[in-house]
DNA sequence: GCCGTTTTCGGCCCGACTGTTTTCAGTCG
C-alpha cells in the first residue's frame, strides 16, 4: 500500500508550509493526508485504473496535488518535499508526535539549537538548553520532556478493546463525583474506533452550578488515584496523564450545553466540520456550547444530540457511524441507519477455540458461557493440524471431538439448558490455497471456517488466488479474519478486496468480522463494501477463553461503523436458518 | 491548494488553555 507513505508525505509538506506561515495550504495538504490514510482503495490502483482524472476525483485532491501523487507513484518522491527537507532537514514524522511540538516550535528548535531528531531533542532537554530560548521557558521544557517520555514508551495508539473495562470504570468514578449529573466518554472511544489516542470525558453539571461546585469537580477528578500527572487545568477543562498510560481530558458542561458538547467532542472532526457548515447554510451557528440562531446569539435551540440533528434536517447518527457521514453525499446511506446491526442482535458465536487446541476452556465451559451471553448456539472451531504450536486437530482428533460434542449436547439438553453446540473447525489455508484437512472430514462438519496463519507476505495476485481457491471448496462456509492483520503488529496480507468480495458472493462464502480487539478483521471500510454488495457476514468473538466472549461488542461496533445491516449478518438468524443459508 | 444552489474568485470551523506574554503566539481537538 502506497497510501500510508503518501499520507506521511503530504502531512510533512503541510507542516513545512506551516513553518513558512503560508496560509490555507497546510489545511489542504493535511486534509488529503487524512483521506489517503483512511481510504481502503490503494492509490496506485486508482491511478492505474483511471489516471490523473480518477485521482482528482478523490475529495480534497485537485490538479496540483494529483500531479504530486502521480510524481510519487512514478518516482517514489515528491520534489516539493525533497526541497523542503534540504532546507529544513528534520525528522518531522517523529518530532511532530511529541505533544506540544508543532511546526513553528520544531522550526525554532532546529534554527536555534540544531535539533533534527528525537535523540537531539532528548539531549537538549538533558542539557536544559530549551528553557533559555525566548518564548519557551522552564515549564515548556518540562512539558516537552514528559511528552517525550510518553513517546518513547508508547508511541502509538491504544487498542480500545483492551482498555475498555478500565475506561468504563473511570467513567463510573467520574459519574460519582458530587455535583456531576452525568458523565460520558466521548471522542474516538464513543465512536468505538479500533484504537484511541486519548480519552475525552464529558461531565454535565446543573445550569445553576456554582463555581465552587465546578472547582470541586476539577479538584476531585485531579485527585483520582488513576491520575498520575496534570498537564493543564482550567475552568472548564482538565488534561491529565493516567496511571495506565493514557492521556485524558475532562470537560465540564452546563446541562443546556451538554448535548452540543457531547456532539462536538464525539466527532469525528470531519463530521463536526460538516455539521457546522450545514448550520451556517441554514442561518445558524453550531459550536460546543449549542446551536444558535444567528439573530439571537444566546438562544439555545436544541438540548439533545437528536434535537440538534433534527434542527439541521438530519437523522440521528449513532456515534459509530459518524465518520461515514461527513458530507451531503454520505446521506445516500441514511436509510441504512434504520436497520443497522445492533448490540444484542446475535443469536450465536461462530468462532470459539477450546482446550482441544489453543483455547483455555473446555467445550462445556464455553457452552455455559454462551448461555450466559444469551446465545442459542455456538460453533466450536479449534485449529487444524498445521498449527502445531496450537496443538491443532488432525482427522482422528477431530472425530474424537465430535463424539465429545455429541455427549455434551445430550447432557446439556437433559439438564434443560437451551444451547446447541455445533461442530466446526478453523482450518488452515495452505500456501497454494488447498486446505489442511481432507474433504471427507470437512463434509462431516456443521460449518467450516478457514483462515491464513502463514505466508503473510505473498504478492497480491498469489495471495488473492489463495483465498479464492479456498472459497471455491464447496465445504468451506466462512473465511475467518480474512486480511490476517494484527493491529499495531502486523499489516494486512495483500488482497484484492473487491475481487474477494465478488467471489465471496458468487461462491456463497461468508466473510467474518473477527471481534478480537487487536484483529477487528474485516475492517470497517471492507465491511461497508461487502455489506453493500450483499455478501454474507458473520460476527464472531474468536474466543480463546470464556473471558473473551465479551469482545463480541467490538465486532458489532465495527460492523456498525461499516453500516452493516442486521440482515447482512448471518448469526442474527436462528441456528437452522443460519445453517441453511450457508449450505452451498 | 481546494472548492462551488455565494461557481472561476474569494472564502476556508473555531474555542480553550498555556506560557511567557503586558496583548498574544502556538498547539490542540
Amino acid at each position: 500500500m502506497n497510501n500510508q507513505e503518501l499520507a506521511k508525505v503530504f502531512s510533512e509538506i503541510a507542516q513545512y508550509l506551516e513553518m513558512e506561515e503560508i496560509p490555507f495550504k497546510p489545511q489542504a495538504y493535511e486534509k488529503v493526508s487524512e483521506t489517503l490514510g483512511t481510504m481502503s482503495q490503494d492509490i496506485s490502483d486508482v491511478y492505474k485504473q483511471g489516471g490523473l482524472g480518477a485521482v482528482e476525483e478523490i475529495p480534497g485532491v485537485g490538479e496540483n496535488i494529483a500531479k504530486k501523487i502521480e510524481e510519487y507513484l512514478k518516482t517514489g518522491k515528491v520534489s516539493l518535499l525533497e526541497e523542503y527537507k534540504k532546507k529544513i532537514p528534520i525528522d518531522i514524522n517523529n518530532l511532530s508526535k511529541i505533544e506540544g511540538l508543532g511546526p513553528k516550535r520544531m522550526k525554532r528548535l532546529y534554527d536555534e539549537l540544531g535539533i533534527r531528531t528525537i535523540n537531539d531533542l532528548d539531549e537538549a532537554i538533558k542539557e536544559q538548553k530549551i528553557r533559555d530560548l525566548t518564548g519557551f521557558g522552564e515549564k515548556s521544557e518540562d512539558q516537552i520532556s514528559i511528552a517525550l517520555d510518553f513517546f518513547k514508551s508508547h508511541h502509538g495508539r491504544f487498542i480500545l478493546g483492551f482498555a475498555y473495562d478500565e475506561i468504563q470504570s473511570l467513567k463510573n468514578r467520574v459519574g460519582a463525583i458530587p455535583g456531576v449529573r452525568q458523565a460520558e466518554i466521548a471522542g474516538s472511544a464513543r465512536r468505538m474506533k479500533e484504537t484511541i489516542g486519548d480519552l475525552d470525558i464529558l461531565v454535565m453539571v446543573d445550569n445553576a452550578a456554582a463555581k465552587k461546585t465546578i472547582d470541586g469537580i476539577v479538584q476531585a477528578f485531579s485527585s483520582l488515584p488513576e491520575v498520575r500527572h496534570i498537564y493543564a487545568s482550567g475552568e472548564s477543562k482538565v488534561s491529565v496523564r493516567l496511571e495506565s498510560g493514557y492521556d485524558a481530558d475532562l470537560r465540564i458542561f452546563k446541562r443546556d450545553e451538554y448535548a452540543a458538547g457531547l456532539l462536538y467532542f464525539t466527532g469525528s472532526k470531519e463530521h463536526n466540520i460538516w455539521l457546522r457548515k450545514l448550520a451556517i447554510e441554514n442561518g445558524m451557528k453550531l459550536n460546543e456550547y449549542g446551536l444558535f440562531s444567528k439573530s439571537s446569539q444566546t438562544a439555545i435551540i436544541a438540548k439533545t444530540e437528536k434535537g440538534i440533528y433534527r434542527q439541521l434536517g438530519l437523522p440521528y447518527f449513532p456515534p459509530e457511524t459518524r465518520e461515514r457521514f461527513v458530507s451531503e453525499k454520505g446521506l445516500e446511506n441514511r436509510e441504512r441507519l434504520d436497520d443497522l446491526i445492533d448490540y444484542g442482535d446475535l443469536k450465536g458465536d461462530l468462532q470459539i477455540q477450546t482446550s482441544w487446541s489453543d483455547g483455555q476452556n473446555s467445550i462445556e465451559e464455553c457452552a455455559n458461557q454462551a448461555i450466559e451471553m444469551g446465545y442459542e448456539y455456538i460453533l466450536i472451531t479449534d485449529h487444524s493440524k498445521r498449527l502445531g504450536v496450537a496443538h491443532g486437530l488432525d482427522a482422528r482428533r477431530a472425530r474424537d471431538q465430535w463424539r465429545e460434542i455429541d455427549k455434551i449436547n445430550d447432557k446439556m439438553s437433559r439438564e434443560g439448558k437451551k444451547i446447541r453446540i455445533l461442530k466446526g473447525i478453523e482450518c488452515d489455508i495452505l500456501r497454494d490455497g488447498s486446505l489442511d484437512l481432507p474433504d471427507k472430514i470437512l463434509q462431516e462438519l456443521d460449518l467450516v471456517g478457514v483462515s491464513v496463519h502463514s505466508y503473510f507476505n505473498l504478492p497480491l495476485a498469489e495471495q488473492t488466488k489463495r483465498i479464492e481457491k479456498a472459497m471455491e471448496n464447496k465445504h468451506v462456509d466462512i473465511v475467518f479474519h480474512p486480511t490476517a492483520r494484527q493491529i499495531n503488529r502486523r499489516e494486512e496480507i495483500n488482497l484484492d478486496i473487491p475481487l474477494i468480495i465478488k467471489r465471496a458472493k458468487e461462491t456463497g462464502t461468508a466473510l467474518e468480522i473477527d471481534s478480537f480487539p487487536d484483529r477487528l478483521d474485516l475492517r470497517d471500510d471492507y465491511i461497508y463494501q461487502a455489506a453493500k454488495e450483499g455478501v454474507k457476514l458473520v460476527i464472531d468473538s474468536d474466543s480463546h477463553s470464556i473471558d473473551h466472549f465479551r469482545y463480541i461488542r467490538f465486532g458489532i461496533a465495527q460492523a456498525r461503523r461499516g453500516l452493516a445491516l442486521k440482515k447482512n449478518v448471518l448469526n442474527t438468524q436462528s441456528v437452522d436458518d443460519c445453517l441453511k443459508t450457508l449450505q452451498k
